[in-house]
DNA sequence: AATATGCGATGATATATATCATGAATAATT
DNA sequence: AATTATTCATGATATATATCATCGCATATT
């Protein structure tokens, strides 16, 4: 039994914001150098401090990319829904991974040769453009969470925490947390102690309902008050 | 009197980080769509909030980049010494800029005109990669503002600062502080009072001198160990 | 079913750091 | 040189939030 191919390049190269502007050729350099891989949650899919040898395009699942803190305690630096494409900031620097990405949920995702990729990269500079603007997208990201960190305390923090993980990860609200508390302190950069005792002051507030592991934001509107002021 | 320009593009674009990657038509082409302004210490050179329409070129001095947060109280990501090049990460995305660049030393510089550059960008690869590089630096350095926010406390954060101001910004020890103890305190992430507090703590300890504005650091490595473990 | 293991909740306590308040020193302005 | 305005230093206080400790519940294991 060999490594089987069962997803078409062809097929998710449409949907991929970086691959989408390849040509034919182009891809199926991308199908001979590419591997499949699946992920069962918790498992790591790319450890920090490892070679940077491959970019990543996400198939399926829910993946985070976590910075790796003494104690054992990280941050979540964000979260990654397919369609989606990432590539590591070690790329031009030291060819290292900088961050941890691990998966939440089962993750069906293609490691593509880094030389390969930067070949057609050289090539084609719509996708050159279009890897920049992922890259800028992420900076944003980044200074958006550094903003939090700087002026955001813990109401503030946990508020806009429910509203990113309905509106930009679950899509729906209510929505099914399929991440831990652990995992909801580590994106907020709070004690899980902290994250718990907001949660239910939330509650108690008429804010949200939890409901098991379903999350039910009823006044959003307050939420994101909470979460500008907060 | 017209604007005048001083500068010669082709001396400067032998030291740049991305220009070196040009062309002499192309540098023709640059020099066509440049602005050479002068900012005295304290002013703004491109306010957070405004289009981003131009690229910036630094030919001397000393600048910083910082996010503003409510309150007044800034946060200083990172300092520009030239040679070097500055691009706004909302190049691709709303094409804002999304921090505040300010002079802290007498800044000369060149405005370059977006459009300009990205035509440039998409014919030339070598510069275009360059300009990667740049960016994946400065996510780089995002990253570790970052971690030192979520892992550090005081003494690390202040430590670290005066190594770096010593071996990034000032290439010397002693230096000559440039900055203010406001400036130093929002490189930190901290309040005015907190630094001047440790400076004096770092002092009594024999760990630095300071003598009105010049700085000598005495004992590098315990101040390495401070800003690793604090 | 019984036991163990881990995750989450909640109360008590400790502590780092901001804020406030005041005074000294330095720089700017007249 | 005199006066005003800034910047900086330092002590007292307040407070946000982590840490510690305990307990309950749910899930896994034998």
């Amino acid at each position: 039994m060999g490594f089987e191919k069962n997803l078409i390049c062809f097929d998710c190269s449409m949907t991929s914001p970086v691959f989408c502007n390849l040509k034919p050729n182009e891809i199926a350099r991308i199908d001979k150098n590419r591997i499949e891989v699946t992920f069962n949650p918790g498992e790591i899919i790319m450890k920090s401090g490892t070679p940077n040898t491959h970019v990543i395009s996400f198939f399926e699942g829910l993946a985070k990319i976590s910075l790796e803190r003494r104690g054992g305690r990280n941050f979540i630096l964000d979260f990654i829904r397919p369609p989606s494409f990432f590539s590591g900031p070690g790329l031009f620097i030291d060819k290292k991974n900088h961050f941890t990405i691990s998966a939440v949920e089962l993750c069906k995702l293609c490691l593509i040769d880094m030389d390969t990729f930067l070949d057609i990269m050289r090539e084609n500079t719509k996708m050159a453009f279009a890897f920049m603007e992922i890259s800028n997208n992420f900076i944003l990201n980044l200074v958006n969470k550094m903003e939090s960190l700087l002026v955001k305390h813990n109401y503030g923090r946990v508020a806009e925490a429910m509203l990113y993980l309905s509106r930009k990860i679950y899509y729906s609200n209510p929505f099914k947390l399929s991440i831990s508390k652990k995992e909801l302190s580590e994106m907020t950069g709070l004690s899980k102690e902290s994250v718990s005792r907001i949660l239910h002051e939330f509650t108690d507030e008429g804010l949200i309902q939890i409901t098991g592991k379903t999350f039910h934001l009823l006044k959003e509107d307050l939420l994101e008050q909470i979460s500008r002021n907060g």
